[in-house]
DNA sequence: CAAGATTGACCCATCAATCTTG
DNA sequence: CAAGATTGATGGGTCAATCTTG
Protein backbone atom coordinates (compact mmCIF):
# COMPACT_ATOMS: atom_id res chain seq x y z
CA UNK A 1 0.00 0.00 0.00
CA UNK A 2 2.99 2.50 0.28
CA UNK A 3 3.96 2.74 -2.73
CA UNK A 4 -0.18 2.93 -3.98
CA UNK A 5 -0.95 5.64 -1.96
CA UNK A 6 1.18 8.67 -2.69
CA UNK A 7 0.01 8.09 -6.91
CA UNK A 8 -3.77 8.25 -5.62
CA UNK A 9 -2.76 11.11 -3.42
CA UNK A 10 -0.87 12.99 -6.75
CA UNK A 11 -4.19 11.92 -8.68
CA UNK A 12 -6.64 13.64 -6.12
CA UNK A 13 -4.70 16.56 -5.89
CA UNK A 14 -4.25 17.23 -9.71
CA UNK A 15 -7.79 16.40 -9.67
CA UNK A 16 -8.64 18.86 -7.27
CA UNK A 17 -6.75 21.45 -8.43
CA UNK A 18 -7.52 21.09 -12.17
CA UNK A 19 -10.37 18.94 -12.98
CA UNK A 20 -10.45 17.20 -16.32
CA UNK A 21 -13.31 18.48 -18.52
CA UNK A 22 -12.46 16.11 -21.50
CA UNK A 23 -16.03 16.33 -23.15
CA UNK A 24 -16.48 19.60 -22.84
CA UNK A 25 -13.22 20.46 -24.77
CA UNK A 26 -14.48 17.96 -27.65
CA UNK A 27 -17.97 19.55 -27.96
CA UNK A 28 -16.16 22.96 -27.95
CA UNK A 29 -13.68 21.65 -31.09
CA UNK A 30 -16.49 20.07 -32.67
CA UNK A 31 -18.52 23.37 -32.70
CA UNK A 32 -15.82 25.17 -34.04
CA UNK A 33 -14.92 22.61 -36.77
CA UNK A 34 -18.67 23.22 -37.72
CA UNK A 35 -18.87 26.88 -37.51
CA UNK A 36 -15.31 27.00 -39.35
CA UNK A 37 -16.17 24.55 -42.43
CA UNK A 38 -19.48 26.36 -43.00
CA UNK A 39 -17.80 30.12 -42.81
CA UNK A 40 -14.82 29.26 -45.03
CA UNK A 41 -17.50 27.27 -47.30
CA UNK A 42 -19.43 31.10 -47.65
CA UNK A 43 -16.48 32.87 -48.07
CA UNK A 44 -15.10 30.66 -50.92
CA UNK A 45 -18.50 30.75 -52.62
CA UNK A 46 -19.24 34.92 -52.19
CA UNK A 47 -15.95 35.29 -53.48
CA UNK A 48 -15.81 32.82 -56.37
CA UNK A 49 -19.36 33.55 -57.40
CA UNK A 50 -19.73 37.56 -56.72
CA UNK A 51 -16.55 38.71 -56.03
CA UNK A 52 -17.16 40.08 -52.64
CA UNK A 53 -16.14 39.09 -49.29
CA UNK A 54 -17.69 38.12 -46.40
CA UNK A 55 -17.70 41.51 -44.16
CA UNK A 56 -18.97 42.66 -47.06
CA UNK A 57 -21.74 41.12 -47.55
CA UNK A 58 -22.75 41.22 -44.21
CA UNK A 59 -22.54 44.96 -44.10
CA UNK A 60 -24.49 45.07 -47.44
CA UNK A 61 -27.10 43.25 -45.37
CA UNK A 62 -27.54 45.55 -42.55
CA UNK A 63 -27.73 48.11 -44.94
CA UNK A 64 -30.93 45.96 -46.90
CA UNK A 65 -33.97 46.53 -44.60
CA UNK A 66 -32.85 50.54 -43.49
CA UNK A 67 -33.90 52.30 -46.70
CA UNK A 68 -33.40 55.94 -44.95
CA UNK A 69 -29.84 54.21 -44.25
CA UNK A 70 -27.83 54.17 -41.19
CA UNK A 71 -24.72 55.87 -39.83
CA UNK A 72 -21.43 54.32 -39.13
CA UNK A 73 -21.88 54.05 -35.69
CA UNK A 74 -24.94 52.00 -35.87
CA UNK A 75 -23.90 49.55 -38.38
CA UNK A 76 -20.38 48.87 -36.29
CA UNK A 77 -22.92 48.35 -33.09
CA UNK A 78 -24.99 45.79 -35.15
CA UNK A 79 -22.07 43.94 -36.48
CA UNK A 80 -20.29 43.90 -33.53
CA UNK A 81 -16.81 45.35 -35.16
CA UNK A 82 -14.44 48.43 -34.39
CA UNK A 83 -15.83 52.09 -35.73
CA UNK A 84 -12.45 51.83 -37.35
CA UNK A 85 -13.36 48.58 -39.33
CA UNK A 86 -16.24 50.09 -40.56
CA UNK A 87 -14.74 53.36 -41.70
CA UNK A 88 -12.49 51.32 -44.34
CA UNK A 89 -15.14 48.73 -45.12
CA UNK A 90 -17.65 51.83 -46.14
CA UNK A 91 -14.45 53.36 -48.23
CA UNK A 92 -14.51 50.03 -50.12
CA UNK A 93 -18.13 49.70 -50.72
CA UNK A 94 -18.34 53.12 -52.04
CA UNK A 95 -15.43 52.56 -54.56
CA UNK A 96 -17.26 49.78 -55.76
CA UNK A 97 -20.41 51.60 -56.04
CA UNK A 98 -22.66 49.09 -53.95
CA UNK A 99 -22.90 51.79 -51.09
CA UNK A 100 -22.88 55.77 -50.79
CA UNK A 101 -22.21 57.96 -48.04
CA UNK A 102 -24.52 61.15 -47.22
CA UNK A 103 -24.61 63.60 -44.78
CA UNK A 104 -27.14 63.37 -41.19
CA UNK A 105 -29.52 65.81 -40.93
CA UNK A 106 -29.53 67.15 -37.39
CA UNK A 107 -25.72 66.36 -36.53
CA UNK A 108 -23.05 67.62 -38.51
CA UNK A 109 -20.85 64.71 -36.74
CA UNK A 110 -22.10 61.30 -38.38
CA UNK A 111 -21.64 60.30 -41.56
CA UNK A 112 -24.66 57.80 -43.34
CA UNK A 113 -24.54 55.29 -45.72
CA UNK A 114 -27.16 53.49 -47.56
CA UNK A 115 -27.14 50.83 -50.50
CA UNK A 116 -27.60 52.50 -54.19
CA UNK A 117 -29.89 50.91 -56.66
CA UNK A 118 -26.61 48.36 -58.10
CA UNK A 119 -26.16 47.76 -54.95
CA UNK A 120 -29.03 46.31 -53.62
CA UNK A 121 -29.93 44.45 -56.98
CA UNK A 122 -26.61 42.93 -56.38
CA UNK A 123 -27.08 42.36 -53.00
CA UNK A 124 -30.48 40.79 -53.54
CA UNK A 125 -28.60 37.90 -56.06
CA UNK A 126 -26.31 37.11 -52.90
CA UNK A 127 -28.88 36.55 -50.34
CA UNK A 128 -30.46 34.49 -52.59
CA UNK A 129 -27.65 31.86 -53.19
CA UNK A 130 -26.52 32.40 -49.71
CA UNK A 131 -29.71 31.43 -48.21
CA UNK A 132 -30.06 28.24 -50.87
CA UNK A 133 -26.10 27.03 -49.55
CA UNK A 134 -27.23 27.22 -45.97
CA UNK A 135 -30.00 24.91 -46.72
CA UNK A 136 -27.82 22.64 -48.69
CA UNK A 137 -25.59 22.46 -45.80
CA UNK A 138 -28.09 21.34 -43.35
CA UNK A 139 -29.76 19.25 -46.10
CA UNK A 140 -28.59 15.81 -44.25
CA UNK A 141 -30.85 16.55 -41.07
CA UNK A 142 -34.19 16.14 -40.55
CA UNK A 143 -36.75 18.60 -39.65
CA UNK A 144 -36.56 16.72 -36.25
CA UNK A 145 -33.59 17.34 -35.54
CA UNK A 146 -33.12 20.93 -36.83
CA UNK A 147 -35.78 21.80 -33.95
CA UNK A 148 -33.63 20.19 -31.30
CA UNK A 149 -30.06 21.72 -32.44
CA UNK A 150 -31.78 24.90 -32.35
CA UNK A 151 -32.94 23.94 -28.79
CA UNK A 152 -29.47 23.01 -27.70
CA UNK A 153 -27.68 25.76 -29.13
CA UNK A 154 -29.96 28.19 -27.47
CA UNK A 155 -29.09 26.29 -24.23
CA UNK A 156 -25.58 26.43 -25.17
CA UNK A 157 -25.88 30.35 -25.79
CA UNK A 158 -27.46 31.19 -22.39
CA UNK A 159 -24.67 29.34 -20.95
CA UNK A 160 -22.07 31.39 -22.73
CA UNK A 161 -23.62 34.72 -21.72
CA UNK A 162 -23.46 33.43 -17.67
CA UNK A 163 -20.07 32.43 -17.87
CA UNK A 164 -19.30 35.99 -19.81
CA UNK A 165 -20.99 37.91 -17.19
CA UNK A 166 -18.85 35.30 -14.41
CA UNK A 167 -15.33 36.76 -15.99
CA UNK A 168 -15.55 40.05 -14.75
CA UNK A 169 -17.00 39.55 -11.06
CA UNK A 170 -13.54 37.29 -10.76
CA UNK B 1 -61.27 33.61 -56.69
CA UNK B 2 -60.14 35.86 -59.30
CA UNK B 3 -58.49 37.87 -57.00
CA UNK B 4 -56.67 35.19 -54.83
CA UNK B 5 -55.85 32.91 -57.72
CA UNK B 6 -52.80 35.32 -58.86
CA UNK B 7 -51.41 35.73 -55.10
CA UNK B 8 -51.45 31.69 -55.07
CA UNK B 9 -49.55 31.71 -58.85
CA UNK B 10 -47.22 33.85 -57.54
CA UNK B 11 -46.56 32.01 -54.29
CA UNK B 12 -46.41 29.08 -56.17
CA UNK B 13 -44.24 30.07 -58.45
CA UNK B 14 -41.36 31.65 -56.00
CA UNK B 15 -41.64 28.53 -54.05
CA UNK B 16 -40.07 26.77 -57.59
CA UNK B 17 -37.44 29.01 -57.92
CA UNK B 18 -36.43 29.67 -54.59
CA UNK B 19 -37.47 27.71 -51.63
CA UNK B 20 -37.67 29.09 -48.66
CA UNK B 21 -35.35 27.82 -45.99
CA UNK B 22 -36.18 29.90 -42.82
CA UNK B 23 -35.40 27.29 -40.62
CA UNK B 24 -31.84 26.43 -41.58
CA UNK B 25 -30.99 30.24 -41.76
CA UNK B 26 -32.09 30.32 -38.06
CA UNK B 27 -29.79 27.53 -37.07
CA UNK B 28 -26.95 28.75 -38.95
CA UNK B 29 -26.84 31.96 -37.28
CA UNK B 30 -27.28 30.44 -33.91
CA UNK B 31 -24.63 28.45 -34.77
CA UNK B 32 -22.15 31.25 -36.05
CA UNK B 33 -23.67 33.27 -32.62
CA UNK B 34 -22.38 30.46 -30.56
CA UNK B 35 -19.18 29.96 -31.76
CA UNK B 36 -18.42 33.39 -32.53
CA UNK B 37 -19.31 34.31 -28.62
CA UNK B 38 -16.99 31.88 -27.24
CA UNK B 39 -14.01 32.58 -29.35
CA UNK B 40 -13.96 35.95 -28.82
CA UNK B 41 -13.93 35.31 -25.18
CA UNK B 42 -11.19 32.97 -25.56
CA UNK B 43 -8.78 35.73 -27.33
CA UNK B 44 -9.83 38.29 -25.24
CA UNK B 45 -9.05 35.81 -21.90
CA UNK B 46 -5.52 34.86 -23.72
CA UNK B 47 -4.64 38.58 -24.39
CA UNK B 48 -5.47 39.85 -21.24
CA UNK B 49 -3.91 36.94 -18.90
CA UNK B 50 -0.90 35.81 -20.94
CA UNK B 51 -0.77 38.89 -23.49
CA UNK B 52 -0.88 35.81 -26.36
CA UNK B 53 -3.37 35.46 -29.54
CA UNK B 54 -5.23 32.64 -30.48
CA UNK B 55 -3.54 31.87 -33.69
CA UNK B 56 -0.68 31.73 -31.88
CA UNK B 57 -2.07 29.39 -29.30
CA UNK B 58 -2.99 27.17 -31.42
CA UNK B 59 0.33 27.08 -33.27
CA UNK B 60 2.03 26.30 -29.91
CA UNK B 61 -0.76 23.75 -29.48
CA UNK B 62 -0.28 21.60 -32.83
CA UNK B 63 3.53 21.70 -31.37
CA UNK B 64 3.05 20.29 -28.16
CA UNK B 65 3.06 16.80 -28.76
CA UNK B 66 5.77 16.68 -31.37
CA UNK B 67 8.79 16.47 -30.00
CA UNK B 68 10.74 16.43 -33.01
CA UNK B 69 9.12 18.85 -34.01
CA UNK B 70 7.63 19.77 -37.29
CA UNK B 71 8.08 21.09 -40.33
CA UNK B 72 6.37 24.56 -41.60
CA UNK B 73 4.50 22.79 -43.95
CA UNK B 74 2.94 20.26 -41.42
CA UNK B 75 1.91 22.80 -39.40
CA UNK B 76 0.05 24.76 -42.43
CA UNK B 77 -2.09 21.92 -43.28
CA UNK B 78 -2.94 21.27 -39.50
CA UNK B 79 -3.90 24.68 -38.89
CA UNK B 80 -5.71 24.80 -42.15
CA UNK B 81 -3.93 27.79 -42.85
CA UNK B 82 -1.58 29.37 -45.40
CA UNK B 83 1.94 28.66 -45.89
CA UNK B 84 2.86 32.04 -46.00
CA UNK B 85 0.68 32.87 -42.88
CA UNK B 86 2.28 30.24 -41.14
CA UNK B 87 5.51 31.79 -41.95
CA UNK B 88 5.02 35.34 -40.42
CA UNK B 89 3.36 33.47 -36.85
CA UNK B 90 6.31 31.80 -37.00
CA UNK B 91 8.97 34.57 -37.20
CA UNK B 92 7.25 36.04 -34.10
CA UNK B 93 6.70 33.29 -31.82
CA UNK B 94 10.78 32.92 -32.67
CA UNK B 95 11.12 36.58 -31.34
CA UNK B 96 9.00 35.57 -28.42
CA UNK B 97 11.39 32.67 -27.54
CA UNK B 98 8.31 30.37 -27.34
CA UNK B 99 9.87 28.18 -30.16
CA UNK B 100 12.87 27.85 -32.26
CA UNK B 101 13.82 27.11 -35.98
CA UNK B 102 16.12 24.27 -37.06
CA UNK B 103 16.98 22.77 -40.11
CA UNK B 104 15.37 19.15 -41.06
CA UNK B 105 17.81 16.38 -41.53
CA UNK B 106 17.48 15.05 -45.11
CA UNK B 107 15.54 17.85 -47.00
CA UNK B 108 17.32 20.75 -47.49
CA UNK B 109 14.24 22.77 -48.82
CA UNK B 110 12.25 22.11 -44.97
CA UNK B 111 12.45 24.21 -41.98
CA UNK B 112 11.57 22.71 -38.81
CA UNK B 113 10.46 24.41 -35.78
CA UNK B 114 9.99 22.85 -31.94
CA UNK B 115 8.91 24.38 -28.67
CA UNK B 116 11.84 25.79 -26.50
CA UNK B 117 11.45 24.64 -22.65
CA UNK B 118 10.30 27.97 -21.45
CA UNK B 119 7.83 27.97 -25.01
CA UNK B 120 6.70 25.00 -23.42
CA UNK B 121 5.99 25.61 -19.87
CA UNK B 122 4.27 28.99 -20.92
CA UNK B 123 1.52 26.63 -23.25
CA UNK B 124 0.82 24.30 -20.27
CA UNK B 125 -0.15 27.06 -18.13
CA UNK B 126 -2.21 28.52 -20.98
CA UNK B 127 -3.76 24.82 -21.85
CA UNK B 128 -4.89 23.97 -18.69
CA UNK B 129 -6.55 27.74 -18.08
CA UNK B 130 -8.17 27.48 -21.53
CA UNK B 131 -9.82 23.81 -20.41
CA UNK B 132 -11.31 25.42 -17.25
CA UNK B 133 -12.72 28.24 -19.56
CA UNK B 134 -13.89 26.22 -21.55
CA UNK B 135 -16.00 24.09 -18.88
CA UNK B 136 -17.24 27.07 -17.25
CA UNK B 137 -18.37 27.82 -21.05
CA UNK B 138 -21.10 24.83 -21.07
CA UNK B 139 -21.39 24.78 -17.59
CA UNK B 140 -25.46 24.86 -17.74
CA UNK B 141 -25.85 22.19 -19.70
CA UNK B 142 -26.44 18.87 -18.08
CA UNK B 143 -24.27 15.75 -18.79
CA UNK B 144 -26.98 14.27 -21.18
CA UNK B 145 -27.18 17.92 -22.83
CA UNK B 146 -23.63 17.57 -23.73
CA UNK B 147 -23.87 14.07 -25.21
CA UNK B 148 -26.74 14.82 -27.54
CA UNK B 149 -25.26 18.11 -28.62
CA UNK B 150 -22.11 16.39 -29.63
CA UNK B 151 -24.52 13.46 -31.61
CA UNK B 152 -26.05 16.50 -33.71
CA UNK B 153 -23.28 18.45 -34.50
CA UNK B 154 -21.64 15.15 -35.63
CA UNK B 155 -24.53 15.02 -38.43
CA UNK B 156 -24.26 18.63 -38.81
CA UNK B 157 -20.17 18.16 -39.78
CA UNK B 158 -21.34 15.04 -42.01
CA UNK B 159 -23.83 17.08 -43.36
CA UNK B 160 -21.07 19.95 -44.48
CA UNK B 161 -18.68 18.01 -45.41
CA UNK B 162 -21.54 16.34 -48.58
CA UNK B 163 -22.53 19.72 -49.05
CA UNK B 164 -18.98 20.99 -49.85
CA UNK B 165 -18.21 17.73 -52.32
CA UNK B 166 -20.88 18.21 -54.12
CA UNK B 167 -20.26 21.96 -54.59
CA UNK B 168 -17.38 21.18 -57.43
CA UNK B 169 -19.68 18.91 -59.33
CA UNK B 170 -22.23 21.52 -60.12
C1' DC C 1 8.48 19.92 -63.17
C1' DA C 2 6.76 19.65 -58.14
C1' DA C 3 7.26 20.79 -53.30
C1' DG C 4 8.86 23.79 -49.20
C1' DA C 5 9.33 28.29 -47.83
C1' DT C 6 9.33 33.18 -48.31
C1' DT C 7 7.79 37.70 -50.00
C1' DG C 8 4.63 41.39 -51.41
C1' DA C 9 -0.01 43.14 -52.35
C1' DC C 10 -4.28 43.35 -50.40
C1' DC C 11 -8.22 42.84 -47.04
C1' DC C 12 -10.04 42.55 -42.44
C1' DA C 13 -9.65 43.27 -37.47
C1' DT C 14 -8.13 45.55 -33.12
C1' DC C 15 -6.59 49.51 -30.33
C1' DA C 16 -4.99 54.11 -29.26
C1' DA C 17 -4.72 58.73 -30.72
C1' DT C 18 -6.83 62.59 -32.94
C1' DC C 19 -10.22 65.87 -34.93
C1' DT C 20 -14.68 67.76 -35.05
C1' DT C 21 -19.00 68.69 -33.21
C1' DG C 22 -22.91 68.13 -29.57
C1' DC D 1 -16.18 66.54 -21.58
C1' DA D 2 -19.08 62.83 -24.82
C1' DA D 3 -19.72 60.96 -29.12
C1' DG D 4 -19.00 60.17 -34.30
C1' DA D 5 -15.61 59.31 -37.45
C1' DT D 6 -10.97 58.81 -39.21
C1' DT D 7 -6.08 57.53 -39.09
C1' DG D 8 -1.91 54.80 -38.08
C1' DA D 9 0.41 50.84 -35.97
C1' DT D 10 0.15 46.05 -35.57
C1' DG D 11 -1.44 41.26 -36.24
C1' DG D 12 -3.64 37.87 -38.82
C1' DG D 13 -5.53 35.95 -43.17
C1' DT D 14 -5.51 35.12 -48.48
C1' DC D 15 -3.32 34.68 -53.05
C1' DA D 16 0.13 34.92 -56.65
C1' DA D 17 4.90 35.15 -57.69
C1' DT D 18 9.49 33.68 -56.73
C1' DC D 19 13.55 31.07 -55.15
C1' DT D 20 15.65 26.86 -53.90
C1' DT D 21 15.95 22.09 -53.82
C1' DG D 22 14.08 17.12 -54.67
Amino acid sequence: MDDVAPVLDAETKALEAHADHKAELRLWLRLLTCATMAEAEIRRRLRERFGVTLPRFDLLAQLERADEGMTLGEVSRRMMVSNGNVTGLVDRLVESGHIERFAAPNDRRAQMIRLTDPGRADFRRMAEAHEDWIADFFAGLSAAEIERLMGLLGRTKASLRSAIARRNTK
